[in-house]
DNA sequence: CGAGGTCTTGAAGACGATCAACAAACGTGG
DNA sequence: CCACGTTTGTTGATCGTCTTCAAGACCTCG
């Protein structure tokens, strides 16, 4: 994942509200100022825990992670996954004590925002809160497809979904090529993240490669037949809403 | 589902935000304003349609309503239940189209708000607009203990869930006795919103029975085994922030 | 009273889980 | 730069949960 030192810590988060509305110099100029702390975290590491009260919101500068719940036997299911642009904990500035936990996948760089600044924004800024609100309603539009994919898709269809996903919401903040991207989870973190077993997705890896759909070597996943990948994963992009719009 | 038709339309709402925060007499009479037509929809009717663009957003004021999608080969997948007091479309407020279908499951009393009273409220009325954006994270935070319970628990534990979910749910905005409440969904739906075959949970709903756990005949759910039912569904409804503090 | 929806049961089969072992890749320190 | 240990990926065999298909019982409502 290769990022440029000098861009703003922004550059990704301000393309993601772009691609759904326009945003004024003003929005522009809150949205690179408002954040204070940048943090690194290594992989593997907590970025929030669960239970936890955070006094701020953490947006992912680069790398990903991922929102996660464990069992009482210790089985893990990952609920999202985040990458560039995006805010791992916005709800926690409403919902106030997390009910899961938010790990780095890979190494993440971070940056943080006080709930402070966004609840006077919510009183001087309602355009740019309405916004913030959307993004929370993205996170849910992909909670729900991941919901039928889990519930009624195979699990050949439900890992296509997955990577049409990424290849999508990648491309909206201007990572990866063409036809190519670079991801940095585990066949166990897929496991986690689709509910199957780590032997399963191997499996099912080998299916997608078989039928010449993608590549998916170490970190990076090409994508060798878009419209077939599509056909598999029954992938419409609508629930992304990447229209732009007035909001 | 008994209602008291004198009742303010809006009286499962304002109940589930004052489980979540204060509401000032201003907001509550804000509550009580905003609302205009109300409709009754019959069982199976769709409330809103996938692809809809609507102009208003709607609140169940009595019945169960449930979100869906359905893949190319008509299996269906139902992502959220909506019960009294629920907004089952707010979102559309910031997505604008409709990703998704809602359907009454039982007949539905349901109201309407119009967009543009929200979005004059996202300017007026910050703290109101905060909590209104509070239940579209609530929503969210179902959709991933769904998640979770799709995809790493058995479907024992899976249903035991959803019933303790639902047994919350409506205690808090007081529908339904100690121990016991009217679900008007058949084993179809449940097989719908469990990604299960409707064999399958008439086969998980007799274990449950047979375990007296619960009693669920016809509509009438009795839950005989609170403690029991939560073990078996590692319930814990932190989840749901029934918790009354400033937001 | 009949008809359609809902629930229930049985039998067979598929999809994915689990267990176990090994290969390959990676990172770290010597 | 190689050696070693650890993590990640791969494969085979067996097992279990859940699906599918099919049929019959029950129930509710016109």
């Amino acid at each position: 994942m290769k990022t440029d030192a000098s861009a703003p810590l922004t550059a990704s988060l301000v393309r993601k509200l772009e691609a759904r509305d326009d945003l004024s110099d003003e929005e522009r100029a809150i949205i690179e100022q408002m954040f204070t702390e940048v943090r690194l975290i290594k992989a593997g590491d907590d970025i929030v825990r669960d239970g936890d009260r955070p006094r701020h919101s953490t947006l992912v500068v680069s790398g990903v992670a991922a929102r996660y719940k464990v069992l009482q036997e210790g089985e893990r299911q990952i609920t999202a996954l985040h990458l560039a642009g995006d805010f791992v904990d916005l709800h926690s500035f409403m919902l106030k004590e997390m009910d899961h936990g938010v790990t780095a996948i890979s190494q993440c760089r971070i940056a943080t925002v006080p709930h402070e600044t966004l609840s006077a924004l919510s009183v001087s800024q309602p355009h740019l809160t309405r916004l913030f609100w959307l993004l929370t309603l993205l996170d849910g539009a992909m909670h729900r497809e991941w919901l039928v994919a889990m519930g009624r898709r195979s699990a050949v269809g439900q890992l296509a979904h997955l990577i049409c996903e990424l290849k999508r919401r990648l491309s909206v903040v201007g990572t990866g090529d063409q036809d190519s991207f670079t991801m940095p989870v585990t066949q166990v973190d897929l496991s986690d993240i689709l509910g199957l077993s780590s032997v399963h997705v191997n499996r099912v890896l080998q299916e997608l490669r078989g039928d010449n759909l993608i590549a998916w070597k170490g970190v990076n996943v090409s994508i060798l037949d878009w419209e077939g990948l599509q056909r598999v994963a029954e992938f419409d992009d609508r629930y992304l809403h990447i229209v732009k719009e007035p909001r």
